[in-house]
DNA sequence: TAAGCGTGGGT
DNA sequence: TACCCAAGCTT
């Protein structure tokens, strides 16, 4: 295999010609110019690109950096709305530590921190973000070390140790390969090629720079690497939740606690499926319309879902009555709007 | 250290 | 269909 210097040097020559184009990255002749992309939204994507596709990303990102287009307005931002407008993308104390980091960022002038223990202190950064701001940011010699990475290093360098053990010594030889001229490019390459050339399953090994130097490749076993430790199956769950319309189309809701599944997000009571959950909210003609399946991380979920419509003057025990013109479902994590979405079609609303 | 934490797209 | 897995972090 040829020396680091040589491979960082074919993988910028075509990152040069086939980086994507993403709406958080500056456009090539800025790179040329060496201007650098602003770390408030190299921060922003970061944290919503955690376990998380560049396609779901796409639109969260638009919207977010729309209505808050720097730091200091996402800390100014109710944390309500934060949530509504993280609704549906997934793993939510992202969206909690998104607000407590800019408010924290906020405090100290707006400035990010220019190192990376100094990144790494800040809610919701971990290892890769604060590598990924650092390299990509402040064009520093960091190595970031993701999914994409992993897949990429396992291959060149045929790793046959199993994900997670292996997780040092791909980092090793990352940090190996890590590039003084252009660790900001290095970076994205790197990641870039596990995207659209390295991926999981079928890798286009034909036109990849690095073809003639992988160990994974001149040995067949591409396909196979990374290795994995099983995963455990996932159990099954099963709940209930409650779905209360008020005859003025309110409907009852709940913030759930900050900790834990949905933490922060609104949602109908439940009951018997989060830990979270309770009594029934409130007396009335309860109508099973039907279950709601869905799938979380660690468990998959099948809930029956209770509606009633219910006076004006209902009293819950558990939650308040959002009113109809607040109401918005693309606000609810997505187990919750599909609840809605049964129960819309199910009866027709007043 | 390992478990908890979402969702959608691809195969 | 069922499974994989995606620019991980927190406790």
């Amino acid at each position: 295999m040829r020396d680091a210097g040589q491979l960082s040097a074919d993988l910028l020559a075509w990152y040069d010609v086939n980086a994507r184009v993403l709406p958080w990255r500056t456009s090539p002749e800025d790179r040329r110019a060496g201007i650098r992309p602003d770390p408030y939204r190299v921060w922003l994507s970061e944290v919503m690109l955690q376990q998380t596709t560049v396609a779901a990303v796409k639109d969260y990102f638009h919207r977010f950096t729309g209505r808050w287009p720097d730091v200091q307005a996402l800390a100014a931002a109710p944390d309500a709305e934060v949530m509504a407008e993280w609704a549906g993308l997934g793993y939510y104390a992202r969206a909690r530590n998104l607000l407590a980091c800019a408010r924290a960022v906020a405090a100290r002038g707006g400035q990010f921190p220019d190192s990376r223990e100094g990144l790494l202190s800040l809610p919701g950064i971990g290892p890769y973000t604060a590598a990924a701001i650092a390299a990509i940011a402040w064009d520093e010699p960091a190595t970031v070390v993701d999914g994409n990475v992993e897949r990429v290093m396992a291959r060149l360098f045929r790793i046959e140790t199993p994900l997670p053990a292996a997780k040092p010594e791909m980092t090793a030889r990352a940090a190996d390969l890590t590039p003084q001229l252009r660790p900001g490019d290095h970076a994205q390459a790197v990641m870039d090629l596990g995207a659209t050339i390295c991926t999981p399953r079928s890798p286009a090994c034909g036109i990849c720079p690095w073809m003639g130097d992988c160990a994974a490749r001149a040995a067949g076993v591409q396909a196979e690497l990374p290795r994995r430790a099983p995963k455990a199956a996932k159990p099954v769950r099963q709940g209930r939740l409650w779905l209360a319309r008020r005859t003025d189309g309110a409907w009852l809701v709940e913030t759930r606690p900050d900790r834990g599944l949905l933490g922060g997000m609104p949602g109908f009571p439940g009951d018997g499926w989060d830990g979270a959950g309770g009594p029934e909210p409130l007396a009335a003609n309860w109508q099973d319309i039907g279950e709601v399946r869905h799938t979380f991380t660690h468990f998959h979920l099948i809930l029956r879902i209770l509606l009633a419509d219910v006076p004006q003057e209902a009293a819950p025990d558990r939650g308040a009555f959002l009113p109809r013109a607040a109401f918005r479902p693309a606000s609810l994590p997505t187990v919750m709007r599909k609840a809605h979405d049964l129960a819309a079609r199910a009866v027709p609303s007043p």
